[in-house]
DNA sequence: ACATGTGAACTGCTTCACAGCG
DNA sequence: CGCTGTGAAGCAGTTCACATGT
């Protein structure tokens, strides 16, 4: 297939969001332009981005809420269940732990990982906290598909090289680092504090 | 000024990050291939980025690690102290008000808000929680500069409309919703259900 | 008539490659 | 000589505009 590129991806999110929203207030079709206009982008842009896999609108008429709201989430992947280990059981780790959007979506937490022993045995919202030392045994023997990393920055790396060695293929990391994997392992960083220094440049710089 | 790539300010980000580090370590200079190796990019581009603000290195020597610290602080508007609200004091308002990442950067958290009267008047690891009702009131009197938006996606583009309307001109949302807000104000969004999504893709459409 | 699907044009970010300077 | 700074070239993502199908 050929390569798509990353904002394309993030948009076709957006564009299932909304139709799910539609779904739920069983709306039967939608145009590209009303898509574009909730999105903040353009219909040009929307029917670009459904190009790439296919035709899924009738010319004249839009695209039927339902079945692209399927094909989205054909295309994203969102069929079957992805099965996820987080890795630190801090207040991040806490707030992901009970995220609803999670199993809503057909992530679902399957363990959690610490280093301090007062955790270790645990729960996080009725996922077992386990040793970090189990990790390479545990993913040898579970075969989770996504590790999320929330742990300091120090750690990441040396955590993130074990995961990978035991197998992992896919990464969200919250530690405030530059993360370095081999290519067919895809590492996505969601870095608050990078996000703050943009808002900080923003306001530093506006004439 | 010229407008400068959102990519561009998020790699003078991590270029900061590696100089603390350089800083911490007591290193005297620094080359823009070695920022490169680091921050997974090239050479070329740590130049390309840094020659929108001026000429900070030497040719043939390399960066002063404290001076393109200094320069990178004032480029992103780190030189002072920039106050924050939280809105929503759930279990992510929570995580975000004892981030230590925040207070080390000068970002402080001067207030948060809540809906929930089992909430208001508590403490968030120190922060008081107000009642959301006077959100405007204390915006209108404080001028806090950033706001941080920690609520379901349901009410988010109410409150960001509130906020704006009180004449907040800095918005970080971890609702999982595409927000709408006026040119000026600049409004960043961390979705990680969109993240997870991202990471489903690619572990369906790999070869 | 209306809205999609898509080559072509355009815009802007990244990479190249080398002149310039310490 | 080594590394920066930067025009020029290359490439990727976005926008345009229109032919196409209903």
């Amino acid at each position: 297939m050929k390569r798509i590129a990353d904002s394309t991806v993030r948009r076709l999110s957006i564009y299932l969001r909304f139709l799910e929203e539609f779904e739920g207030r069983g709306l039967a079709t939608v145009s590209s332009d009303e898509l574009a206009r909730r999105g903040g982008t353009t219909s040009a842009q929307v029917r670009k981005d459904l190009s790439f896999f296919g035709s899924f609108g009738k010319r004249g008429l839009g695209y039927s809420v339902p079945e692209l709201a399927t094909a989205l989430r054909e295309i994203l992947g969102l069929g079957r269940e992805w099965r996820v280990v987080i890795v630190g059981a801090g207040k991040i780790g806490a707030a992901l732990a009970q995220y609803r959007g999670f199993k809503q979506r057909g992530f679902t937490i399957v363990a959690a990982y610490d280093t301090n022993p007062d955790k270790v045995g645990g729960r996080l919202d009725g996922i077992e906290i386990r040793d970090i030392a189990r990790l390479e045994r545990d993913v040898a023997a579970d075969h989770p598909d996504i590790a999320v990393l929330a742990i300091p920055a120090e750690g990441a790396q040396a955590v993130l090289d074990r995961l990978v060695y035991a197998g992992i293929k896919a990464v969200l990391n919250f530690a405030p680092m530059s993360l370095h994997a081999p290519s067919d392992v895809t590492v996505k960083t969601v870095n608050m504090a990078m996000e703050l220094e943009g808002l900080s440049f923003a306001l530093t710089n506006r004439e």
